[in-house]
DNA sequence: CTGAAGTGATAAACCGGTATAGCTCCTGCA
DNA sequence: TGCAGGAGCTATACCGGTTTATCACTTCAG
């Protein structure tokens, strides 16, 4: 017998399919010694619940999508992903959850996806990363009543459950431990404008200039690629006044800055300090090894995976968790400036 | 209506069940004025398959999984698995399959997914990557009678699809041209020795030594990490005769070899010379940008996706593609030797 | 004019589970 | 003694498709 079913158990327990079927998803129904027996066949007949006989009956395919909408290329570099995807693993691996993964190209693309998924019933919820101001998925999710989970946004948009670390109090660590250090001058070189990450970002800079004395404390956005990364940061040391230290909000950003400072032949850390909002690999690579605010991405994803599923077990509740504050990680590429 | 079913559209159109399904999968059975307006009224009210009935029905899920046994901590800086996925996810979404991605510790771990999946009929196919010397993962994926295709192993080796390039040229290339610049001392940084692909560089390298006059041609293996090849270079670097030249499996060992000579004092070009097997962002960052070779990971994907549903259409087949050849593009990190 | 073959469709079985109505005992309590 | 109630189990419908057996009706060759 190449692959048994219930009914074979049922048939050699010497009971009904629905006996069978209690006894193997542990609801009341039989009793432990026939229970007992049923398991016992079961496993010895080395048997597995047919995932699609199970959606089809139950209506819920024991499985959630993620969805980046991001091109390809710029993909893979950022180790963020990497780690998500293996702490929704973890959590999900659990309760025998499996993943679907899907790369496409923008948001339009991205909400056609769930359309699909939803339509399909191909999984029970989502996990929603990069949110932005007005995100027009959150309404699309709504209206196809798919259970999802908001990666990086705050709580309160909507009814969405949502998995947070608290951007501001991050950023206002790397300022306030770069004022200790004595600077006035900080630049940050942030991400895509209309991510709210960014927002939150550049306004917690904005809020500490004042109460830090800064001088001067301009966000400049870019496209988080390593080329405007690159660019910006050219521009910021063509001034005639210089920032004596830059706050990057990706690491492939401060990685491609510090190549900028170096060919311009401005000494790390010595005339300027380098922070990356995002630490990973390529930052220990480094020469200098670049101070960087170090983020538990995987437990980020460990969390979300566990909020959707009580979003999926009861959709009407709203979780907002917040995850563990990230930590500055400080190594060779920040000094006091040199005045 | 929340979700019309077939029955609902044969209802309307006044047709059977079994003529909606005909319609809807283009085969004989209905005349084409029928089908014609079944697919309207289908159309029209919006239906989509609902995945798990088409599976229990047709014995195919319409899905097809990726696992990737390594540690999450290594994964993520190489963009090869990013350009990977996007490429297979190009090769399936033409025909609606959709992606299973695992990320698990070990083989292992890996083999028991694959019992699970086909277990579950949670998958079609897979896709295999890193195959290594008499690879555990064939003789499962045989007995579970699981079609796959092997990404990157050559073919011949059993029943098993695949889909490669010819790593022994690509290799041979780079040597090629580094003993053209004039180096005879070329060191290999080689990956985790059982991987197959690793044994064809190694002995690429091997061969081409007596051809070429290279006086040392040494490989040495490391499990692939940054620290691993930094290791590796420094102990390569505090030779009393140093190699002129140094070719590394990845980017990343290129790069942690390249910091390790930097501090060291060694220049890059200047008295070493650089390459990386694999190209990626992390090369084009450094100063100096590193000589790779460049492979077109995103094509490998989606010629893999092709391969895989001609397996899966037709299990007898066995099918072995070659992919394009890698090119070498040459940056700042290569130049004759100093002497 | 008859029989064979082909066309267009239907009804029903089936895939492998889950959910539910209902049946048979047994127990406890008035 | 009678009966309500619950435990333990069976039988069956059902989920939404696909597939097969069957049938009515043409068409065409002999």
């Amino acid at each position: 017998m190449a692959r048994p079913t219930i009914a074979d158990i049922a048939d050699k327990a010497g009971v009904s399919k629905g006996a069978v079927s209690f006894a193997l998803n542990g609801r009341p129904g039989v009793s432990d010694a026939t229970r007992a027996r049923i398991l016992q066949i079961a496993e010895q007949m080395s048997w597995r619940p047919h995932s699609a006989a199970r959606a089809l009956g139950a209506s819920r395919v024991d499985s959630v999508g993620l969805v980046i909408a991001r091109p390809a290329r710029t993909l893979g570099v950022e180790p963020f992903f990497a780690h998500l995807l293996s702490g929704l693993q973890s959590g999900l691996s659990a309760h025998s959850i499996s993943l679907q993964l899907l790369i496409v190209e923008n948001t339009e693309a991205e909400i056609e996806v769930y359309k699909r998924w939803a339509s399909e019933h191909r999984v029970d919820g989502v996990i929603l990363v990069d949110l932005t101001v007005r995100d027009p998925r959150l309404d699309a999710l709504k209206s196809l009543e798919l259970p999802a989970v908001v990666i990086g946004g705050r709580g309160g948009k909507g009814a969405l459950a949502s998995v947070w670390a608290d951007d501001r109090d991050a950023m206002l660590s790397i300022v306030d431990y770069l004022a200790a250090l004595g600077h006035r001058r900080i630049a940050h070189v942030a991400g895509t404008p209309n991510f709210q990450h960014t927002q939150r970002r550049i306004r917690a800079v904005r809020d500490a200039a004042p109460r830090l004395g800064l001088i001067d404390a301009p966000s400049l956005t870019t496209d988080f690629s390593d080329a405007e990364g690159a660019a910006t940061t050219r521009r910021l040391l063509s001034q005639a006044v210089r920032p004596t230290a830059i706050v990057y909000d990706s690491d492939v950003m401060a990685v491609a800055g510090l190549g900028v400072a170096m060919e311009m032949g401005v000494s790390v850390p010595g005339d300027l300090s380098i922070v990356a909002f995002d630490d990973s690999i390529l930052t220990q690579l480094m020469h200098p090894a670049l101070t960087a605010l170090s983020r538990d991405t995987f437990d980020f994803g460990r969390q979300a995976a566990e909020v959707l599923l009580e979003v999926i077990a009861t959709p009407t509740a709203t979780i907002n968790r917040r995850t563990a504050d990230p930590v500055l990680t400080v190594r060779e590429s920040t000094a006091p400036p040199a005045h």
